[in-house]
DNA sequence: CGAAAAATCCCCTTTTCCGGTGATTTTTTG
DNA sequence: CAAAAAATCACCGGAAAAGGGGATTTTTCG
């Protein structure tokens, strides 16, 4: 069962799309918000499985949003909503996390496929910049080595500048340790050195 | 396994946070200090994870207390804690070095997950998330030093992880020049060395 | 044109990083 | 409990970066 939550503040929108998926089985409706406060305020006590979300809302825009969300509840997945093509910012959504986009004006049969396409961890791009935007999740949604509680800690601090003796210092261990820790680092996420490690931990906002 | 550490002058608050938490199996109670100085004391023969810390101390104020504790101990996360929403100070205390901020009438589930989320390396925000998270983003984009063509293209090679020489190659110029530009960077962008360098350029979208 | 900024090049010393190769202890987990 | 994972500690040698100094040439722009 798919639970689905919408925002958007064009009442003719939510009203459509729920009556579009009325009489889907496998779909439920969990609610809808109409801008992104009463999103996050929604999400404090509830849950859903994907969003769709407009991009322009009156107190924040979607690509913001969509980075919150993405940053508080990692496990729901979100497809953009847009009236027509906007470029730009359905690319600047996807890399803050978004799985795809559509166009509000998409046919009933291309809605529920992208629903479905998401929820299923998939990719879905409606319109013609779909093209353009596919190769962008392949790379930033790469599965990541997990790294453990340490592992990012000294990674922080890394990042913030501090050499081996230094953040073996704050963190009460050996800088050999610290340097084991810097070298799984480099190891696992498949770098060559500080530099890389730092701007791919970033990209895939593990810092 | 969380080591949790609360400073906070109400009473009420630290029981009603300690019986909340009584059950969870992976947060650990480390204690609590009802004033700056007491958490102070602690932290110079004890540890933990993150710091619930209130706004409003007898002694010194949180956003201090924040800078105060993220310099003698980066890695410890703190998350704000207050009774209403204090924007200027949560904003405060985010360029001090906290990881967010949470309502103390949040519900359990809430500072579960707020939790959670900051010793992740989260950021996570409380009741009118959007606005602070405004504020942050606005403050995380101070005005950055105007890099030349020829700088942000060594900077991007380093970020790669290429060294030096491996960038002079590239860029058919001497690595004494390249390492003039590293340098340029590092003093220009005010950071320590080249991983901080290849964050901070991040933070600021300059790669 | 002429000054300022950018880009280029060179050397030296100290510190840090990187790669490899071990190991033990603690914690998590099946 | 036993196995696996995480965290800890240690040494070595070569490579690279950090920090300092100075210098020249090219480009940009008022």
């Amino acid at each position: 069962m798919i639970r689905l939550f919408i925002v958007d503040d064009h009442p003719v929108v939510i009203e459509g799309i729920h009556s579009l998926l009325q009489n889907e089985r496998d779909i439920e409706w969990a609610g809808h918000a109409m801008n992104g406060q009463s999103c996050l305020g929604f999400f404090m006590n509830n849950t859903a499985n994907i969003i769709l979300m407009d991009i322009n809302l009156p107190d924040m825009n979607g690509v913001d949003l969509c980075a919150v969300m993405k940053e508080k509840y990692p496990g729901v997945f979100i497809l953009g909503l847009s009236t027509f093509d906007q470029g730009l910012y359905i690319k600047k959504m996807m890399e803050n996390g978004a799985s795809g986009y559509i166009l509000k004006n998409s046919p009933k049969e291309e809605l529920l496929n992208a629903i479905h396409t998401v929820c299923d961890g998939g990719i879905y791009f409606s319109g013609e910049a779909g093209e353009a935007l596919k190769h962008y999740q392949r790379s930033e949604q790469k599965e990541m080595p997990v790294l453990s509680r340490r592992e990012k800690e000294v990674l922080a601090l890394i990042a913030e500048g501090f050499t081996n003796p230094e953040i073996a210092e704050r963190l009460f261990i050996s800088q050999f340790t610290v340097d084991s820790h810097r070298k799984n680092l480099i190891a696992k996420l498949n770098v060559k050195n500080t530099a890389s490690l730092v701007k791919v931990a970033m990209d895939h906002k593990l810092i």
